[in-house]
RNA sequence: GGCCCGGUGGUCUAGCGGUUAGGACGUCGCCCUUUCAAGGCGAAGAUCGCGAGUUCAAAUCUCGUCCGGGUCACCA
């Protein structure tokens, strides 16, 4: 039975490049029938952020990945907030000090900080020099009951090469040399990640630990802990960097990271998700487009993980974002739509309306604002007219061309096939081509130069509006009605 | 700088000793549409980072090299 786990900090907000780490984790727990469980690393108290946590589950609820055991699900292996096992880690490396394996460090901050200055004037690499170490146990004992502020330290062993075999990577082996005595508790009674991280998953009988590569050089501090403990170490999944055009781990410098401004740019969930998950994998084919979250998971293997970086490509994002779109049930779209209704300052439309708009745009529409901000000219009267458009558009005839047609729209009847009729009428009588109508009358409805049929448009649009837009349009571009 | 990982068109990738190196995004062109898209067709774009070696044969195996990245905290 495997299970697995997503441990992010609650410092903010969910980055896609932690959002994919949690689908990989998801996808092989379904994959495998196993159990994919949420836990909160919230030990450093300096980085809180209030409603971090709550914001991180939300979101990847949203992404439509629910966790089987959670602090919000309850499980047998909770608490499953890292802030709420400080005992378990004190006994734990209570033990550890006991039994050698660890030892109180005195050392200050400054000290240590001092210590690293002198090391780099030195030319060495910066580390810490193990001046804690060897003191005399009964020493140690009396000076952490005498209150002195300390942190423990696990004693690493020299020389030896740790190596392991990375489910992703293959065979990966570090000297201990470049180990330093890792810290396992804080001065302030809390854990390091890599102390938390190891019990945790141990007590939570994770069987595979999948993340991010940046964790790959501490691997060894995570197995010789396991070692100390006595313990198994799970197997390591080190997953490829999400990395920018610079070729850097993807940051918040980079611009949008977070899965919620994602969402918040209109994205569908499944979009967003599919999209990352062939960020770093591949099926073995050339599919590219899952309809679901079951669908990859379905599909989903960790040895077909690549092991190089790669980059964030929003127009890639789009393309596959477009393609859920195009498929999502009008009422679902509907649905999604109402916040960039409200964002916009728009009613929402009648939903016979709205979906009959969505029909009309859905080839066009990558993202969920494309239906509303993207073509506000169904909603609302243009207050602005497309400047290379008129250029390019507008002619001497079109004024009196329009005004043909707004004659003829007042009274015919409102369908789209007599719409055409109508106006290729007019531009039969003037011994004009049909776009020499077309396009001013497109202009004075929508403002723009692009978008979908012109029948549909007006037709969507409706006649006392159309008639009313034409008006203003006569009134504001260029020219007179000379006939 | 030490250690570790990585390297197929601009981007995501397929490939696992014998392929005209395949697909997708993006770009460009044509068709369709008197719009914009979508769709169809087509094009440009990769000496598979580079150099050796093994082999009849190497993107695929080995070594070296270069470049890129990650990591070296009482942060995760």
């Amino acid at each position: 039975m495997t299970r697995v786990r997503f441990a992010p900090s609650p410092t903010g907000y969910l980055h896609v490049g932690g959002l994919r780490t949690a689908f990989y984790n998801w996808a092989f727990a379904r994959a495998t029938g196993g159990t994919f469980l949420l836990r909160i690393e919230d030990t450093d108290r300096s980085r809180l952020v209030e409603g971090a946590m709550e914001n991180l589950i939300e979101s990847l609820r949203w992404a439509g990945i629910e966790a089987d055991e959670g602090p919000h699900k309850g499980g047998e292996h909770g608490p499953y907030v890292q802030s709420e096992r400080l005992a378990i880690y004190r006994e734990h490396v209570d033990k550890l000090v006991a039994e050698g394996k660890a030892y109180p460090c005195f050392a200050t901050p400054e000290e240590l900080e001092e210590m690293r200055q002198k090391q780099i004037e030195a030319k060495e690499n910066p580390r810490y020099d193990g001046r804690y170490r060897n003191l005399d146990p009964a020493e140690a004992k009396q000076r952490v009951e005498a209150g002195e502020k300390h942190v423990i330290r696990l004693k690493v062993p020299a020389g030896e090469d740790i190596v392991f075999d990375d489910v992703v990577r293959g065979t990966v082996s570090i000297n201990t040399d470049t180990v330093d005595d890792q810290v396992l508790m804080k001065s302030d009674g809390f854990p390091t990640y890599h102390l938390a991280a190891v019990v945790d998953d141990h007590l939570m009988e994770i069987t595979h630990v999948i993340r991010g590569e940046e964790w790959l050089s501490s691997t060894p501090k995570h197995i010789l802990l396991n070692r100390a403990f006595g313990w198994n170490p799970p197997k390591y999944a080190h997953l490829p960097l999400i990395v920018n055009e610079q070729k850097k781990k993807l940051s918040k410098r980079d611009g949008d990271v977070s899965v919620e401004s994602y969402r918040d740019n209109g994205f569908s969930a499944i979009g967003l998700v599919n999209f990352l998950a062939l960020l770093g994998w591949s099926a073995g084919d050339d599919k590219e487009y899952y309809e679901s979250l079951d669908e990859m998971a379905q599909a989903f293997t960790l040895e077909r993980i690549s092991k190089a970086p790669s980059v964030f490509d929003v127009a890639k994002l789009k393309h596959i974002n477009f393609q859920h779109l195009r498929v999502m049930p009008a009422e679902e779209l509907a649905e999604k739509l109402t916040p960039y209704f409200e964002k916009a300052g728009l009613p929402k439309p009648s939903d016979e309306k709205l979906h009959a708009v969505i029909e009309v745009m859905r080839e066009r529409a990558n993202v969920y604002p494309d239906y509303v901000e993207g073509c506000d000219y169904f909603y609302k009267a243009p207050d602005s007219y497309d400047e290379k458009t008129v250029k390019k558009r507008w002619k001497d005839d079109s004024p009196a061309l329009l005004a043909a047609y707004r004659k003829r729209l007042e009274t015919c009847h409102w369908d789209m096939e007599t719409l055409e009729t109508e106006l290729k009428a007019v531009t039969e009588e003037a011994e004009c081509g049909a776009g020499r109508l077309i396009h001013p009358v497109r202009l004075a409805v929508s403002g723009v130069g692009g978008g979908p049929g012109l029948y549909d448009l007006l037709y969507l649009v409706g006649r006392e509006e159309c008639l009313s837009r034409i008006d203003t349009a006569l009134e504001k571009l260029p020219g007179q009605v000379t006939a």
